[in-house]
DNA sequence: AATGAATGAGAATTCATTCAT
DNA sequence: AATGAATGAATTCTCATTCAT
């Protein structure tokens, strides 16, 4: 009976695996609101709108890729290549194990022209992911090409994601990210030789 | 007010361009009446259900690529490499012209979990897009290879037109096409001097 | 391709049988259309709306059961009990075997409050049957007491119907103009020995 | 605007009523709703469906007849022939006075070939008030006749409450009760001679 | 804070009927 | 006579949101 008071965290976790499993659209409030041990009309109180929960969750988790994993990559107590692998086995879970992994991509596809809003934080979000892959491969490549790179890798990830999703594909992500890595000590040599 | 005579192809280009601009869900029976000049019921002369009609669309753009786009890498009268390029040019209109132009992806990610029926078309559609590619890089790898390029490919160009979506830069694919033609190139070169 | 000139029988026999099978509200003006080999429109040559079609699928019937059915009651080439048993043996078979049997009663109930039209055919239909039960029954009975056995026995026979079809009891019918059969020899009987 | 608090037996009773006076098919939403004093949407705050509503009232009408009517057929404070009695002017007081009185035929004949879910209950209906009857008329007749002749005596009286309809005859079902009483009376004291 | 009843707009679909060809 | 396109109202059901308690 003791209801826990949701905290701010439960609530937009709880909302998050819903909205991965079911889309936007998809998603009643009724659904939200069973997630979090509520009644439909309860949620008003922690929320405005479906609409605004949405952009936070979206915000929320864009946090969490900034500061929990992508700032693997800026990590200087490890080796460029380490970290690279890193990213790369933390993208592998994530987008192979966890239902709607790439949720930025979905939610960003389903909303383009009805929800502009969300628009942005989805768009910061890959920002972040292509700083880091640029920041990482700075060390191999000179700014420009490093820019370059860095784009074609996450559309790499992503369309890979794609891929194994729409082909029903599990390996997919796999050889894309091991042929990075690959690259990625080709890349460490011929700069060593040079 | 009788006999406009909608031919079978109008109505699924109408439809077709209503999909694209709001997707599945999002469209209602209504729109697709509009962009038809009927009223809601009307529909039902043509169609069964907004399901069938959806399937009927995607089936149709399918048949489309496979036999006015990706036939061209089988055309002899041409040197692989211009096929290729030919292949990307027509690409890069798509993608880039047309509003939704990734039509397959959007549709199947939209719909995987609600409708399977959807998945099956758009299965076929990358199969026959990979196929392509993989006669294509036959040229220059070997059979192993030239299908992993292939699939990678296809997934790089997904990736691309998804980044070019999401970040609005209008040019990532152009630079992924540039670069897989180039590419190719090298590859040709390689294969010559052995 | 010649069509064969549909007649009014055709017309009436064939909507019959689907408003047997599907009744009043769930026959659909194409179910009828489909079942005289023509399209929805072109029905509209032949009646003027479902109701009236239905009102002379009604009437017809009702004729037909007049002159061929119940006419047997005064057929004097044949004993009453003969009579009798003919017209119980038809009935067996009408409602036993012919899907929807018991039409008049199935589209009264159905339609008494919205189509008060039909109504009065239906009425007419059983007015008719309990008459050729009262003059057979005259012949064992007095005027009142034949009137109302008339009234009973119709009753009874309707009521058997009914639960031979919620209880899907075949048998039911049978039995019941088993004993009628019987109890009229009993009723000739006792008519002799006084 | 909100706690008017609605009770399921008030609904149950309220949407009865519509059902009887339209039936199943003729009764909408909308009717229930405002039966209701809803308006249509409202409506699924307490039911899921149009049909598992239906089912709910048939089932709640059923149970009522089982403990409220037919439980006095085993009322041993009476004699057999006053629970016969008894149970024969509740059935005129139902059939002829309430508008719909015999509701479960209605239904049952309406719904037979599209809502199989329905029927189940209907026949438990009659199975129960055939029970009843065989119970009173064991102390009068065999176990096997009695059996017959409960089954019979539920014919006839639904088939009289139909022609009562059919045929706007409020009398009918009063004679097929006077003489089923008569009779009961009479297989009494053949019983008490042997 | 929590509830749950109520709303009202909108969804897909069905269908009897009309009418130009 | 026959067609088949078009209508428009009706159907069941869904859902984000509001609000009295």
């Amino acid at each position: 009976m003791a209801k826990p008071k949701l905290d701010r965290t439960a609530i937009l976790r709880n909302s998050l695996s819903v909205f991965k499993a079911k889309g936007y659209n998809g998603t009643s409030m009724n659904d939200l609101a069973n997630a979090n041990g509520l009644l439909k009309g309860s949620m008003y109180h922690y929320i405005e709108s479906k609409e605004s929960l949405m952009l936070e969750v979206l915000t929320a988790l864009k946090e969490h890729y900034t500061t929990k994993v992508f700032s693997k990559g800026y990590d200087d107590s490890l080796a460029p290549y380490d970290r690279l692998r890193e990213l790369a086995i933390r993208a592998e879970e994530i987008f192979t194990f966890e239902e709607g992994g790439d949720f930025f991509v979905n939610i960003g596809l389903e909303t383009k022209n009805s929800v502009p809003a969300f628009g942005e934080v989805i768009k910061a979000f890959f920002q972040a992911w292509i700083e880091t892959m640029q920041h990482l491969y700075s060390n191999v490549l000179d700014v420009v090409e490093s820019k370059e790179k860095a784009e074609l890798i996450v559309a790499e990830i992503e369309g890979s994601v794609l891929m194994m999703k729409l082909l029903d594909d599990v390996n997919y992500l796999h050889r894309t990210n091991e042929r990075l890595l690959k690259e990625y000590r080709e890349l460490e040599k011929q700069k060593t030789n040079k």
